[in-house]
DNA sequence: GTCTATATCGGGATAGAC
DNA sequence: GTCTATCCCGATATAGAC
């Protein structure tokens, strides 16, 4: 009766199904991965793997509700380590790429549907929503009592500009072939300065006018997440 | 002997095979249309559309030739029509999206593999290269007296820079289920202002650490596409 | 060189027996 | 809840007609 042992036999198959799954795609790739070699793998029959995911796809979405769960407590500890705007911008994803670095062709068969909104794996899919909105909860938090101040009207509209900069760098970051993904390292060092400096421009008088372009901007992009 | 008649029947027929394959796209998505419709469609077995085409990717890429080639005198005869970096800014995709409206679902095939440079479709492969540099080398038009002054050391990367632009907005507008993608319309206006804006201000002394810090940012990006 | 016909294979997905 | 058998499709290969 204790809570431990509440993972029955079916919750334990799923598991091993999906560790199966996540090993093959690390060493064969998404599309090199077949179905029958991860069910062969977790032990079961090809149709049974198919009863726990409905679909190679909805193993990629197990897999990443999975690892936002798992990154919760990362995250934390991350952003306790610093303070101010740019560094934790820049922890907050850095943490996120460290823990997906093993896993990049898994990410790389999420991010594939992208341009597809009605594709359940699209990262702007109802049904990634829960997760985009627990990603966007934490770039709110970083944006209190940050050290930079924020136009008033700007305000509201952050958490989802810094959400979009975080995709922006993983899209680059499965792209890129550099050793240790050096490049995507500093291209994001260089992109939380960047903004940071933006948004301590914005305060100024004299942008103004192109503040209040680029805010209608981003108000329209924001209307596609809903 | 005539020049119209070089069209041989080769010709002829891989151009049959790609029309079908596109109206099938159209009415099924990239994934509904199958290698046998497509060749049942244009009139010919499945071999022979694998003799003209090795892949069904490789006929999304045909397409995408092709489509560069058709757009050029569209494109030139845009820009004659307006002056002024933001407005040939906006033309110069304007049209691309217009020349593609009806073909969506083809361009979200292309898009699809991205985030894999090592994929013969992604828009930063090496087989798309030339259309990237015939593309490229507008952008570096419409900056030749625009009208805005530009600094000095941003310019050797501001083609690329738009190009991106490009990018995003295309990956906007796929996504886009508004009614006549009005919505990715807006987007367009509201970028080619803010780019324009912030170049304006690029010239300001006061923006000089920021432009510094953004520079790198670029050149780090821009060492992707080689 | 251009194409048909056909056979075969591997992989995603499903139906139905157990 | 699990497995077997099966279907469909993309892709490849080949033999041969014209």
């Amino acid at each position: 009766m204790t809570a431990a042992k509440i993972t029955s036999k079916s919750e334990e198959t799923g598991r091993r199904i999906l560790d199966a799954a996540l090993e093959l795609f690390r060493e064969e790739g998404f599309d090199g991965a077949t179905m029958r070699d991860i069910a062969a793998k977790a032990g079961v029959a090809t149709g049974a793997a198919y009863y726990y995911y409905p679909s190679k796809d909805a193993i990629v979405l197990a897999f990443y509700e999975l690892s936002c769960q798992e990154m919760q407590p990362i995250i934390e500890a991350a952003l306790a380590r610093c303070g101010g705007l740019e560094a934790r911008l820049r922890e907050l994803i850095r943490v996120k790429l460290e823990y997906f670095a093993r896993n990049r062709a898994v990410l790389r068969g999420l991010v594939k549907n992208g341009a597809d909104p009605n594709h359940p794996l699209s990262p702007f899919s109802s049904e990634t929503k829960s997760i985009r909105e627990i990603d966007l909860a934490w770039f709110q938090k970083i944006l209190i009592d940050c050290g930079v101040r924020i136009p008033r009207d700007l305000e509201p509209y952050l958490p989802e500009v810094l959400w979009l900069f975080q995709m922006g760098v993983i899209y680059f970051w499965l792209a890129d072939e550099s050793r240790g993904q050096s490049r995507t390292a500093r291209l994001l060092e260089l992109g939380a300065k960047t903004i940071t400096g933006l948004l301590k421009l914005s305060g100024l008088p004299l942008t103004r006018p192109l503040r209040k372009v680029a805010l209608e901007l981003i108000e329209i992009v924001k209307g596609e997440a809903q």
